[in-house]
DNA sequence: ATAAACTTTGCAACCCGGTTGCAGGAACAT
DNA sequence: ATGTTCCTGCAACCGGGTTGCAAAGTTTAT
């Protein structure tokens, strides 16, 4: 496992330190994307700002994706091995109503928009919100 | 045309006050969307709260509706006479990285997302990032 | 092996958008 | 006129995000 997590990093040329070992650790872990507090929340002390420039250098190195999804919190999850996030990378995200989670629909690629003359599209989030699976039953 | 402002006013059931009137007026001449603190900066003098209750107030009415551009403060638009906020009568907004400008790309709906099983939508927020037709020269 | 240069970490402080409690004032109904 | 409800202004607070800075750790040059 930590042969992997090292491999990943080093995939995407982050040096791979202790913290940075156990943050990525997290995010394979979870199923659902996690934002900086959260992530705060799954150490027992844990520096902030350290976190939040582990996230900076995995989101600049494309390791991770981010999702605005109007929470209040940006939320991060893991991108698929080959991922350069650029448009056509990009899917659709879930957003629970009812317990919060955030979901990568990987399945669902964000659909083509065709824009007004002169508009030029560098990227698109797309944030549903409705009820999971889960807060269905 | 301060006729005008009451009339749209009271078509959504919010009463007539000085500050929802002319907040109402920025928001009409405004052509892109606007956030709480750009409103603001529109007032020589003007309460962050009260102002703030005023755009909710609409918003709940559905005289305006909020856009999430992951700039760090939502914006809002007014919404079309008819608009419901219902999914169908949802469209694209456009945020330019260069101008901060946000736009209501009113022609353009959002497009119908097929959800997983046990999924259900409640609402759509699609943000396209690029730059617009004012920066692209 | 040692020193210099660079990177990462931890702490503290800060910024800013958003939100709330509360009291005074305006509008409205009786 | 009186009571009730709604709106406004002020102040304080909250929480996510961000930065400056010095200590600790790592890499490179001598
Ligand atoms: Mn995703
Ligand atoms: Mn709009
Ligand atoms: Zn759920
Ligand atoms: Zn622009």
């Amino acid at each position: 496992m930590k042969e992997n997590i090292d491999k990943q990093l080093q995939a995407r040329n982050i040096k791979p330190t202790t913290m940075r070992q156990l943050v990525l650790q997290v995010l394979t872990v979870q199923k659902t994307a996690i934002s900086l507090p959260e992530l705060e929340n799954k150490f027992e002390k844990a520096d902030k700002a350290t976190l939040y420039r582990t996230l900076k250098t995995f989101e600049e190195n494309k390791l991770i994706h981010s999702i605005d999804d109007g929470t209040g919190s940006v939320k991060y999850a893991l991108c698929r091995e080959a991922c350069e996030c650029h448009p056509e990378d990009l899917h659709v995200h879930f957003s629970c109503t009812v317990c919060g989670q955030t979901y990568c629909l990987t399945d669902i690629p964000v659909p083509k928009i065709h824009l007004p003359a002169q508009f030029q599209l560098e990227s698109v989030n797309m944030v549903v919100k409705g009820i999971c699976s889960n807060c269905d039953k």
